[in-house]
RNA sequence: GCGGGCGUAGCUCAGUAGGUUAGAGCGCUGGAUUGUGGCUCCGGAGGUCGUGGGUUCGAAACCCAUCGUUCGCCCCA
């Protein structure tokens, strides 16, 4: 009998996990210079919440769930996305009319079938602004998102897409009115976008569908500029001004979201290098979410970054620490030598002592050693144990010297 | 949930008009003067040919199913 990882979850292994760290590392700093604290919340939460908050039309919560009943009957889901736990969190600590500034990172599942950019245990970074309305706010979530593109050093590989959808009542209208635009021409449509039609006629406008295209290009079309407030239009205007300089952002009238709760600006970043899932930064503002789930009214902007997708985007830099290979030949108590080594590594954190723990011979512990990358190899048997001089051998420049361990620390210190 | 490609050693891949013990390179491992790496040389380990059925005297190869993977659709980060 053999087991297998399931389908869509993989396991990351030391050089790919040190990608993640590299990844993690600069998203971190660039949240922490926004004054933004993480919050941890729970991967299983009641299904309910999902379906509440999701929304019942979207595929996430019909088909991509994974979902069971606990011991106890209770219907239980894995989060497949951040923003629920988190509003949930939230209200449930009755802080919902402070004003929060929190991100959140770990993994969000759902039942898709897997292709490039799309596992079924997959990672995202949230930021959620909660108590702040529209304004000031929506400017620093983008600025955010430019730092982000640029402390990845990603900027030029990524565009990023701004829209407005307005306030519910106006995202309503408009539905309605595109709903009734495309009933004319409803025969035309493929059947996916018929069903949207009922569904979310919304999505529609990002069909991929060549009839949907030429009917969306049709000049009588209703157009969501024309529903948006001026004061609507201008927030998208001087989010142009302020980072067009430094990324390329676009309005596009024609992106809407696929989560029901977003209300006003939305957005997406996307890359032309990542094949069909080529979005990987998504969200906007859900002013009506906290007190629909119970909370009192207070209004939010937040999105997600897909970790999984940008690990494909970024050229990680890796900081360096010399390597001191740990080679122990002492034949009995060879404990003794195991606690030379541990008195390098008190001397100094910023130096690696990786032990070989093994009695091949000295030749095949080289070896191992030129392989781990090690700069230099402190070699000791049973000889440098009694005469306390250890053998220090550089390994790039291919020179030995006996040493004592007062000597050694004095090197690491001047590495 | 739908469609196409692929599945032979740890990795990248050879191997088919079906025919004896399934190969290469890299990697791993041991050795080439006693306790000295990288280059070189010699040796070794490692595969139920994804899995299960079927066709056949005989299947890695042909057929079916299944699982996995990959690229799209859909969905979305």
């Amino acid at each position: 009998m053999k087991f297998h990882s399931l389908r869509g979850m993989q396991d990351i292994f030391q050089d790919d996990s040190k990608r993640w760290r590299a990844l993690r590392s600069i998203l971190q700093t660039v949240l922490d210079q926004y004054g933004i604290g993480e919050v941890q919340n729970p991967i299983l939460e009641n299904l309910n919440l999902f379906v509440r908050t999701v929304g019942d039309a979207s595929d996430i919560v019909n088909k991509e769930l994974y979902s069971f009943e606990d011991r106890n009957g209770e219907h239980i889901a894995l989060r497949p996305e951040g923003t629920a736990g988190f509003i949930r969190s939230v209200i449930e600590k009755k802080i919902e009319h402070e004003s929060q500034k929190a991100f959140y990172v770990g993994p969000m599942f759902r039942y898709e079938r897997p292709q490039k950019g799309r596992f079924r245990q997959f990672h995202q970074l949230g930021v959620e602004y909660i108590g702040f309305p529209e304004g000031d706010a929506d400017i620093e979530i983008i600025s955010i998102i430019s730092d982000l593109l640029e402390g990845l050093k990603i900027s030029k590989k990524a565009v990023i897409n701004i829209n407005h959808l307005g306030t519910n009542d106006v995202k309503q209208e408009y539905c309605r009115a595109l709903k009734e635009f495309l009933l004319d021409y409803k025969d035309s449509l493929s059947e996916i976008d018929q069903k949207r039609l009922d569904s979310n006629p919304l999505r529609i406008l990002d069909s991929k569908d060549e009839s949907a295209k030429d009917i969306l290009a049709l000049s009588d079309l209703p157009q969501y500029q024309d529903f948006l407030a001026n004061q609507h239009l201008d927030l998208l205007d001087s989010l142009i001004a302020s980072f067009g300089s430094k990324n390329a952002i676009k309005i596009n009238h024609k992106l809407v979201r696929g989560l029901d709760y977003y209300t006003g600006l939305v957005f997406e970043v996307v890359s032309n290098e990542l094949g069909a899932q080529d979005s990987f930064i998504g969200g906007g503002r859900y002013d009506n979410l906290i007190s629909e789930l119970g909370g009192r009214p207070q209004s939010a902007i937040g999105f997600a970054v897909g970790l999984d997708r940008v690990l494909n985007l970024f050229e990680p830099v890796y900081s360096y620490k010399k390597k001191v290979i740990f080679i122990n030949l002492t034949g009995s108590d060879r404990h003794h030598a195991y606690n030379i080594a541990s008195k390098i590594r008190e001397a100094s954190k910023n130096i690696i002592v990786e032990s070989i723990l093994t009695d091949a011979s000295l030749k095949s512990q080289l070896r191992k050693a030129n392989k781990l990358g090690g700069d230099f190899a402190l070699i000791i048997g049973d000889g440098e144990m009694t005469n306390k001089k250890f053998i220090w051998k550089d390994l790039n420049e291919s020179s030995q010297e006996f040493v004592t361990l007062e000597e050694i620390i004095g090197k690491i210190h001047q590495l």
